[in-house]
DNA sequence: AAAGCGACTTGACAAAATGAACTTTAAGCA
DNA sequence: TGCTTAAAGTTCATTTTGTCAAGTCGCTTT
């Protein structure tokens, strides 16, 4: 990527990381345990692969994933998600409690194991323990960031 | 969008919806409050004005945000959010969280406003009544997709 | 020995984003 | 009245991304 968004916003600087075409589908397929090339490609039918292939070294690149070689000599990686690449399942949890609430066709649901029932979200303050409403929520700019 | 990903998968199809350049972070704006052109153009800076105009029209066509006439001679639009738009600030939320832990300059936290404190996320299923951690988390197949 | 497969790379072509210039309508003001 | 500025776009040439098809390289299978 080269057109990089350019401002002081987490979402923006996130989005630059993970915001072209197929990285989180990517990502969505190694957190449902896909970690090979033709796992990941299997998974995601119509993805050219010169794109996997340059996406998964930019996912690298980035710190999201890590590759390493499970057969030398014709050089074959299996790719894990780092933690950084396992925090952005709540970005894809969310996306996928939208569709299920916002499609016409709605094809999977975010469920409880135990009772099969679909889970929501919540946020919630360690410090006062208690859930917080999304009314109650506010955005402070960080010290760190300046 | 012409190049839409064609999976029965909500991600896929949500992305079809918000995932090209600029669409989250204009509603994002919306979501902080800015609902004319002029506003959100201020906000993102260095957004193409044409880019603007189509996605705040394919945003509308998705049914994510809607447009009133409020001055009427040289038409001035006000843009709000749907239902469908305000909740994609669970997915907004996800990825500020994302960022101000995993970005190397955080510019964002999310917080309790109570007590200034960064919030967490959790997932709630309403049946049991309580928390579910990740681990308890399953995909299912929606009947209504099939 | 030949054909096939996995994991790519290369390169031509199509689609999307960028940046700058140009409209249109109206308000400010000297 | 005429001149300038501004908001909210549109148009269009150029650059960047993404797609599709074909080719490569090293092994495996037949």
């Amino acid at each position: 990527m080269k057109n990089l968004y350019e401002m002081p916003c987490n979402i923006a600087q996130t989005l630059n990381i993970i915001g072209d075409k197929w990285s989180l589908l990517i990502l969505h397929e190694m957190a449902a345990g896909r970690n090979t090339y033709a796992e990941i490609r299997k998974g995601l039918d119509g993805i050219p692969t010169n794109l996997l292939s340059a996406r998964l070294k930019s996912l690298e690149a980035d710190g999201l994933i890590t590759s390493s070689l499970y057969v030398e000599h014709p050089p074959r990686y299996q790719y894990q998600l780092t933690e950084a690449g396992q925090d952005l399942e709540d970005v894809l949890n969310c996306l996928m409690l939208w569709g299920a609430k916002h499609l016409r066709t709605c094809y999977k649901e975010l469920s409880h194991r135990d009772c099969g029932e679909p889970v929501e979200i919540q946020y919630y303050c360690p410090r006062c323990g208690k859930v917080v409403e999304k009314s109650e929520l506010s955005v402070l700019s960080s010290k760190e960031g300046m």
